[in-house]
RNA sequence: GUGGCUGUAGCUCAGUUGGUUAGAGCGCUUGGUUGUGGCCCAAGAGGCCGCGAGUUCAAAUCUCGUCAGUCACCCCA
């Protein structure tokens, strides 16, 4: 509403939701370093020939989903609408030749029409080794994200794998695709007419009844008779890795990626719990040539959407642990108390206890209404009858019992109870009669 | 970019066939005698009924536009 609402397609990420975040990214930092991944921060825009040139001009995504504009200086500039092409800029560059593994997690910005589990700006986690060709890596990297779904707690997916074939294939294929939809063209849906020209791989997953109709006619289950003999020994030994992995898969000769950088393997992960934005992550091998580089770069890698990872996991009711509560909430009564209250908070985050105090001037009452809604395992209260006996009173707010113990001794005493043990207790022997101690 | 549905309090929503000062629950604030939370009780704050036109004596209610949300198409993670 108005102006407290962020732009269409754009979300705020309160307190309350971030522990989600905060653990797929804590899951990521600890998990791809066992493959030998370290972190890659690059960008959030670019010159924008980065994505043009590396995601392929014809693609949906370059063509009409780019937040591309002009900075001071008139240089055109685009925010990132994916991970890879940047990565590529920054180490295809810099180190040609040499095998890097990296992972990255951040925002990617694409201009689409906001839907369920579709976001203009969202977030991926992705990786990319980059710099050698081999089955066993592309394998590695299938396997590595089916681990890391199962470590967020995602665990009914489906995996599906297919080969868009080498360069020279490319070609080939293209030629005998063409030839097979040429027949029926005209029946066609319009965006199919397009791609005929444009991309004739990606009528094969045109989700319209009478396109499906057709390239289902074709016989594409033998698909492989369209690629050379070398990209089709290079599926088998990717599949053949993920089988003795025991990690399921289906091969599916429809699965086209959208973006054009993609070469040998692509696969792709759905979820049920995602409704009809079902891709939970994707990837595969690619071979992108940086702008001023005559040298295309390889590499193999995926992406996964951290909007949709969260959706998917809490579908399968994996919920990530619920935000951390101050430890201590300090009461001061009266103007005197502040001043050494402030000072008390201070001490206590010195020692690692989290601490909140509150200095409204206000009724006991109110202020132990907060004190309660914080959520803290422990209320201090010190006024002036404190002050003038160097104490402090100590309320376990589970049980209600309370003690007032000598000032200097408070920090010890909050000590013994561990921030991580929220449901410590006094002692019975403490506990004070005067208090409030109608516990329940 | 294309379609369907929806916009009333911070949140979830009521609001009869158009009819007087716009409602509830939850939440929030403050109280319920000495300095003590949760339960309970009371009072209070908080709405250009998304925005703009139109029809009408009269619009939260009907019509159109617009913006926003949402779902689907599309695209993708």
């Amino acid at each position: 509403m108005g102006i407290f609402s962020p732009p269409p397609g754009v979300d705020d990420l309160l307190p309350e939701a971030i522990t989600a975040w905060q653990f797929i990214e804590k899951t990521a930092a600890a998990f791809f370093p066992l493959y030998g991944f370290g972190e890659i921060r690059t960008p959030i825009f670019e010159y924008t020939e980065v994505f043009s040139k590396g995601i392929g001009e014809q693609t949906e995504v370059v063509q009409k989903e780019m937040y591309t504009f002009e900075d001071r200086g008139g240089r055109s500039l685009t925010l990132r609408p994916e991970g890879t092409a940047g990565i590529i800029r920054a180490l295809g560059s810099i180190e040609q030749g040499s095998a890097r593994r990296v992972y990255y997690i951040g925002p990617m910005f694409r201009g689409e029409r906001p839907a369920a589990g579709r976001k203009r700006q969202f977030h991926q986690v992705g990786v990319e080794n980059i710099g050698s060709v081999s089955p066993e890596l592309d394998a590695e990297c299938i396997v590595m994200l089916t681990r890391f779904l199962e470590k967020i707690g995602i665990r009914k997916y489906s995996l599906k794998i297919n080969t868009r074939g080498d360069a020279a294939d490319r070609a080939a294929t293209d030629a005998t695709l063409r030839n097979l939809f040429s027949k029926k063209k005209d029946t066609l849906c319009e965006d199919c007419k397009k791609r005929f020209d444009r991309n004739v791989w990606r009528i094969l997953d045109c989700k319209n009844p009478g396109c499906a109709e057709i390239s289902a006619s074709l016989e594409l289950e033998d698909i492989g008779r369209l690629f050379s003999r070398e990209s089709k020994t290079y599926l088998d030994s990717v599949t053949n890795i993920l089988a003795h992995e025991k990690i399921p898969f289906v091969l599916d000769p429809r699965l086209v990626r959208g973006l054009d950088y993609y070469a040998h393997t692509v696969f792709e992960v759905s979820h049920d719990g995602l409704g009809a934005q079902n891709a939970v992550a994707g990837g595969g091998r690619y071979e992108i040539t940086p702008p001023g580089s005559k040298n295309p770069v390889r590499g193999v890698g995926f992406a996964c959407g951290i909007e949709r990872l969260i959706i998917a996991a809490s579908s399968e009711n994996h919920n990530p642990a619920p935000e951390k509560k101050p430890f201590v909430f300090i009461v001061s009564i009266g103007k005197n108390a502040k001043l050494p209250n402030f000072s008390l908070a201070e001490e206590l985050r010195a020692k690692g206890i989290s601490a909140i105090a509150d200095f409204e001037e206000r009724s006991i009452k109110s202020a132990m209404r907060s004190a309660n809604k914080s959520g803290a395992a422990f209320t201090i209260i010190r006024g002036d009858n404190e002050l003038s006996q160097k104490t402090t009173v100590i309320k376990n707010m589970s049980d209600g019992a309370q003690a007032e113990i000598p000032e200097s001794k408070t920090i010890e005493y909050l000590s013994k109870y561990s921030p991580n043990g929220l449901s410590a207790r006094l002692p019975e022997q403490e506990r004070s009669q005067s208090g409030n101690a109608q516990a329940e």
